[in-house]
DNA sequence: CTGTTAGCGCATTCAC
DNA sequence: GTGAATGCGCTAACAG
């Protein structure tokens, strides 16, 4: 079914359908008429591919997140917006990086600044800090460019899409699975790293509370407790937790709230500790190795390559088309189980 | 990167440079030398919707593949192909399905033999029963027909393509779960479920294996036993099993290698059985019911849907391009761990 | 307000 | 052997 078709059908012109099915010029009633009576029962679907073509817009889009790390989480998320820039080919894009350092507030402001400074068509955002992000976002509505949210999502902002997992679920399967890896009389212990600036905060917290709430329906089981680690600076922290764990046998069993798994892996592993599970976040190449060498038990992954596509899917639909906002949650990303023997 | 302006950059016609990307017709090596040059150097992709508009052939697919029952795993496998239709919809494609009883040989020849009368562009099979589907794909080698496989895969055809989950990683997996939910001194069971006809034998059989070889590698453990479970016909046998379980309270885990793990669930609770772990496979509407009411503890998927877009991408690709056939693995779609948590 | 037309990138046909 | 012309579905600019 095409333009030409429906024109035919209902005695009009194809450029009278076309400035009706995209409300762009005044039409009089009886063609409006004549063609919504076709439309109603002929189920047209603009081709994109087609439409784009014609219209050869191009469009600039912006990326503002944290540094890209080769194998780590918003390398992944790259990896999908290249998969979706390549499946749109057709589609005139570009694809400008901001990266800033996600411990840097100075960082993160320079980034907007410049993202800002730059004039490109729509952005996709992986935020960090609440307060620098939500002034982005205000700037760009004052622009009325469109914008997405990867990974966090803040109140009080329009975003055209956002795509995340659901991270309080995200915490329940945790739960689960360090319910299982536990013995009945064994200890848990969520670790928390301690980190400069508000980093993830979001995240983590929902993935906390998703935890403990696993916890709370669970009948004949201690509450986790917590371990505040601090891996940066001050290295008798690190001592301490060794120290700590060696006088308690029976916590055997380790939660790691963020992608940083690895690291704890690595501390108990350069420490001769051997006997604990860790249950991690995020399939980056450090916590893969871990889960290879049989240091990490799971990780949970969200799905970052698919995030990026549909991220970048979702803007050029609605760069082309001002297709509806959808700014909740954009059917929310799944979360995944990783273990040792799916490698 | 277009056509022109390859054909400009190199001083031939548009048409030329055509002919020397497809090579279609005899071309002047001089003018072969000129273009090639360029090409080298320029990376150009041939943009597959304008590509298709202009050539604006259309294609029919056929389906072949078990009973499409809704909820059930096929039934994802066409709302991946369905979507994928969607995404080329500049694509002239029609969608014809053979469906066939898998209990049933005959039933089985007759779709096969359908498929073959009718006229396809390519085919997507499902197959179950080995000789039968071996003697179509050298039908439809003969006539040239391009096909891939979902979910099962024989020796001795010639695939354009092959998506399905690795099963013996499954069954790994699978081993992993059902060590972690039964205790040191716990039995785990693994229920075979008798079938008419040779079904899934393949699949099954690679979980099995996957499973043998975790608990091999799994000091400590007790080897897993079978138990073969007559759903159909025969209600002694459905009797022998529930007595069976009753006398072995130290049975904790089963293992369902099959889409079925609803029908042991519910056979279980409908004889107050409550106190067994029970993991299935595949995330059908009846499976995710009995995870949701807790009969069932982790169910392992396939990504069907993804299968489904991917065959169809792929046939696509081929029809348009010929690609390379890629007759191995094309990227072995991943295993899933579902839980309740997770719904 | 509406029909006509040209052109996006590509493949094909038809003259040369 | 090769270039020019045409049309695929769609949009925008222009002329009525």
């Amino acid at each position: 079914m095409t333009i030409k078709q429906i024109s035919e059908l209902s005695g009009v012109s194809p450029g009278t359908v076309d400035r009706i099915l995209h409300n762009r010029d005044k039409v009089s009633k009886e063609a409006r008429a004549k063609v919504e009576a076709v439309l109603a029962k002929a189920d047209y679907r603009c081709n994109i591919h087609t439409s784009a073509l014609s219209l050869r817009k191009s469009f600039s889009i912006a990326v503002v997140c944290p540094t890209i790390i080769k194998g780590d989480y918003w390398h992944s998320i790259r990896a999908g917006i290249d998969k979706a820039q390549e499946e749109y080919s057709d589609i005139e894009l570009s694809v400008q990086y901001f990266e800033y350092d996600q411990y840097d507030t100075e960082s993160c402001k320079r980034a907007f600044n410049q993202l800002l400074d730059s004039s490109c068509s729509a952005v996709i955002i992986g935020g960090t800090f609440e307060e620098e992000t939500v002034s982005l976002c205000s700037s760009l509505d004052k622009k009325s460019t469109p914008y997405v949210f990867i990974d966090t999502r803040f109140d009080g902002c329009h975003q055209v899409g956002h795509f995340t997992a659901d991270q309080y679920k995200c915490g329940k399967v945790m739960g689960k699975l360090l319910d299982l890896l536990a013995l009945a009389e064994e200890r848990i212990c969520v670790i928390r790293l301690a980190r400069t600036g508000s980093s993830h905060s979001f995240n983590t917290g929902e993935r906390l509370k998703g935890l403990q709430d696993y916890f709370s329906s669970c009948a004949g089981r201690k509450f986790p407790e917590e371990f505040t680690l601090n891996l940066s600076s001050q290295e008798n922290n690190k001592e301490q937790f060794i120290e700590w764990l060696r006088g308690n046998r029976d916590i055997s069993t380790l939660a790691v709230l963020n992608s940083k798994g690895h690291s704890v892996a690595d501390l108990l592993r350069s420490n001769g500790i051997s006997d604990r599970h860790i249950v991690g976040f995020d399939a980056t190449d450090e916590n893969i190795r871990c889960l290879h060498e049989g240091t990490i038990s799971f990780l949970l992954c969200q799905h970052p390559e698919q995030q990026g596509f549909e991220s970048l899917q979702r803007l050029i639909a609605y760069l082309l088309y001002r297709s509806p906002a959808n700014s909740g949650d954009t059917g929310p990303v799944g979360v995944e189980i990783l273990t040792k023997e799916m490698l």
